[in-house]
DNA sequence: ATTATCTATAGATCTATAGATAATGC
DNA sequence: ATTATCTATAGATCTATAGATAATGC
């Protein structure tokens, strides 16, 4: 597995030592997260990669196939999630519970941040018609298990409000590029069925019953090569 | 008050009616609000608001001013609330109530969501100390309304889903380009006493009260002519 | 005289493509 | 032969400034 092929880099060094594609896609997190997509160039991404600007080219066709490669990264896992819980025949407190649970640990343990990305103004394109299929899904089954908790028609609202908690998380990183404590999942997923109106279902049996449900989806999803950024690599 | 100085514009319309200061932050709140400051060119601004594009640096220094004034405009109303409201010696749920409904109400009734500028990454430059100073304020009255109403310590945590609720109203608005319901300010405060763990302390008197509290405040700044754009306009 | 606009442009980008080059794989 | 990089560059921006121009105000 001699991974060298094609010319070397001026610079041998790939930073994240898993490839070029990463590398760009590592390169560009970071300062999209930072500096926002309209005002990072692809000559940054280049050099904080370690090519050339042209090289990024050879792997993704434009700009935008970067971000939504991003994006899609950032989304799918928590979809993934969201489309397994909706499937278990459990009671809709405990799902609702663990859907929070797994998507504020998601956009907690990314190490860039990355959830800041689904906020970018550009993403209202339809070449990102991608990525808004899955978050489009995922706040379908948000609304689906709040209704499946309360048992009583879920309003905008209700959703909005839901989706506002798990993803303070988000705001709240890059406010103070710091993290939050290690049980803020917890008390997310916590705070979403008190403001569903059904805290006589939170309970450490919910809770229980809740990771009983995400931790193995959770761990399948932490040891992917990609995690962070992540993306199929090319054969 | 013949209000015609200097050369007229080749097009005389002024898209506002209120001269080309607030054309110029009309258009550009429209346009960063759409596509993002950093994709939004000084000529597209200028375009909107019916100039050409070197007049908008008569009227503002750099495009970076233009986004400063936006997002000032935006946050100045929400920390004047917050510090009237900080003043008083009301219950602390009242007060938390209050702050909660008038800010809601703030971002839901502007215009242009101006409140997705708060998240622009380009914020985060020394440049725009302003602001910052402005939203610290804003979050620091939070956290002592939050102290007050529990009469507990504040976690960061509580402070962030405060904030997340209360800005989950500019994520709806722009994901479904739709304006939530009047009743929704009233909601959202609901929410952040149950939230804060004393749902005991919401009832119809302390709506009430904070009501009686804010709405002249609120009204105070409705008719103030910025509005939506806000600025202090030239001698 | 002052003001608000205009036209023109310098100088610095920026994205994406063309085509050369330096490796490995067969 | 295939791949991954490089160098070079076209063409399209984009921000900000210089300086002319067309109004009003005094």
């Amino acid at each position: 597995m001699s991974t060298t092929r094609g010319r070397p880099r001026r610079n041998p060094i790939s930073p994240t030592r898993l490839g070029a594609r990463q590398d760009i896609l590592h390169a560009a997190g970071g300062l999209f997260v930072e500096r926002g997509f309209g005002q990072t160039s692809t000559r940054a991404i280049a050099e904080a990669a370690g090519l050339q600007q042209a090289s990024v080219y050879h792997w993704f066709a434009s700009k935008d196939e970067i971000l939504l490669s991003l994006v899609l990264g950032t989304v799918e896992p928590s979809r993934t999630v969201a489309d397994h819980l909706a499937a278990l025949d459990e009671p809709g407190a405990v799902l609702l519970w663990a859907l929070a649970f797994a998507d504020t640990t998601l956009l907690q343990s990314d190490r860039q941040n990355l959830g800041v990305l689904y906020f970018e103004p550009e993403l209202g394109s339809e070449r990102f018609r991608g990525f808004h299929d899955n978050r489009n899904a995922l706040l379908e089954a948000y609304a689906a298990m709040l209704e499946r908790a309360t048992g009583r028609p879920t309003a905008d609202v209700d959703v909005t409000m839901t989706i506002g908690l798990v993803e303070s998380v988000i705001m709240h990183r890059r406010r103070t590029r710091l993290d939050l404590p290690p049980e803020t999942p917890t008390r997310i997923a916590d705070a979403v069925l008190v403001l569903a109106g059904i805290p006589e279902l939170l309970s450490e049996e919910t809770r229980r019953g809740g990771r009983a449900l995400v931790d193995p989806l959770l761990a399948a999803g932490a040891d992917r090569p990609g995690r962070d950024g992540d993306d199929r690599e090319r054969a």
